[in-house]
DNA sequence: ATTAACTTGCTGGACGTATAGCATTTTAAT
DNA sequence: ATTAAAATGCTATACGTCCAGCAAGTTAAT
């Protein structure tokens, strides 16, 4: 091993790999609260606790570290969606019950890491393409595709209906976290307030079990 | 009339109203495009046919221009939403008739004008708080919710509930236009597919009105 | 000729990045 | 065990670029 002795948490030494998640941490932070363009490094080592310039030393750009923060955040939503997923199928409910825990278990995600949803809306935003050189983003989506698939017995059938249901779900359940100072408050709705979260996922429970029925009924009779 | 002499379209000429428009259309493009950081003042002039300075010549400020963007943004959004409750009232149709209708129509008009979707969700995403001065936003989504109510005869039954319904709607069909070349290219959903408007809308359709009869089998029979 | 509609020139500041240097830790020879 | 040398972690400084805003100039309409 090459870091045999870090037997003790360092208070004042040199940790380059805790120095390196301090920056990420705060690079993740500022980019998004405030975005890549308005968030300069400087800003990132002042948040992080250290020089001006040790973002760049660390992560050779800004761009890079922009890179790693999305790349770290994407590989916590690969983690969420294999725990779901996990808990999902070892529950053995109906495809109804499984989908209204996965609402609420997804809710509980975004809503506990804002900074995750802010991060991948405001890369969506920005044209410049990064799917070419990211492949995780593609393979977690994906994968959370595949889960929800199987989660809900669709194995077989339509793919698209399963896409569909998926991105209903994300919509429904980012749009709240991006949203709340503008739109939710101009329509009277507090998402701070202690029962929204409850109501949200009731309401989109709702929906999504309504598409999920209707599309049993059709499937089943019909074809 | 202080402009009582323009009959004729100059090719060639100064017109002051028709360079701010063309600069307005300009910082709209850009703005929803690469976003306010990352669009200089010199890029919106080149981009309006006009001078570095012109911009800001007529808007004092870059902050001004962004302003006025988004004001005539949310002017347009608003006539949108007075001419889809004008239709929707005048048909007399049953609320189910009416959601279908209004459903189609939202999604016709964000993918009409996708930068719209992207500048108001970039507005959101920054935390600068724009609500204080800026009355439009607040107007257009109450006016919305209240058309969307009186559309749904859901007048006298609780707010909040057609908050939420408002809310999906709204959040479902943005949601394409802004990861169309991220999430939804991930799950295999092309959005520029002939067949997917047309699709989606079925999909969102299914989803509202699964709510809206839960809701009126509920309220009608057990309140 | 007066005013409004632009344009060109300029500047002060902010930011990303490259680099030289200092401090601390690790390695290894003795 | 001691210590010199090498490597690593981190900082301070400097440079080049970009941009918003201002000021002064130029052109066109009345």
């Amino acid at each position: 091993m090459a870091k045999s002795t870090q037997p003790e948490s360092r208070e004042r030494g040199r940790d380059p790999e805790r120095t390196r998640e301090l920056i990420l941490d705060a690079a993740e932070q500022l980019f998004a609260a405030k975005g890549y363009e308005e968030t300069s490094l400087a800003d990132v080592g002042k948040q992080a606790g250290v020089s001006r310039a040790t973002p760049g030393y660390f992560f050779g750009s800004k761009a890079e570290l922009h890179r790693a923060v999305i790349e770290r955040c994407f590989a916590d939503v690969r983690r969420a969606v294999r725990e779901g997923k996990a808990r999902a199928l070892a529950s053995g409910q109906t495809p109804e019950v499984v989908l209204a825990g996965a609402v609420g278990d997804y809710a509980d995600f975004v809503a506990a890491r804002p900074n995750f949803v802010r991060l991948i809306e405001r890369e969506a935003l920005s044209d410049r393409v990064v799917l070419d050189g990211m492949p995780l983003r593609l393979a977690v989506w994906q994968e959370a595709l595949a889960a929800f698939r199987q989660e809900l017995g669709l194995d077989i059938s339509d793919t698209a209906e399963a896409a569909h249901l998926l991105l209903s779900l994300v919509a429904l359940t980012w749009f709240p976290i991006v949203h709340g100072q503008t739109f939710l408050k101009a329509v009277g709705l507090d998402p701070t307030a202690p029962n929204f979260a409850e109501q949200r996922k009731r309401h989109i429970t709702t929906l999504l079990l309504g598409a999920l029925r209707e599309r049993a009924a059709n499937t089943s009779t019909w074809s």
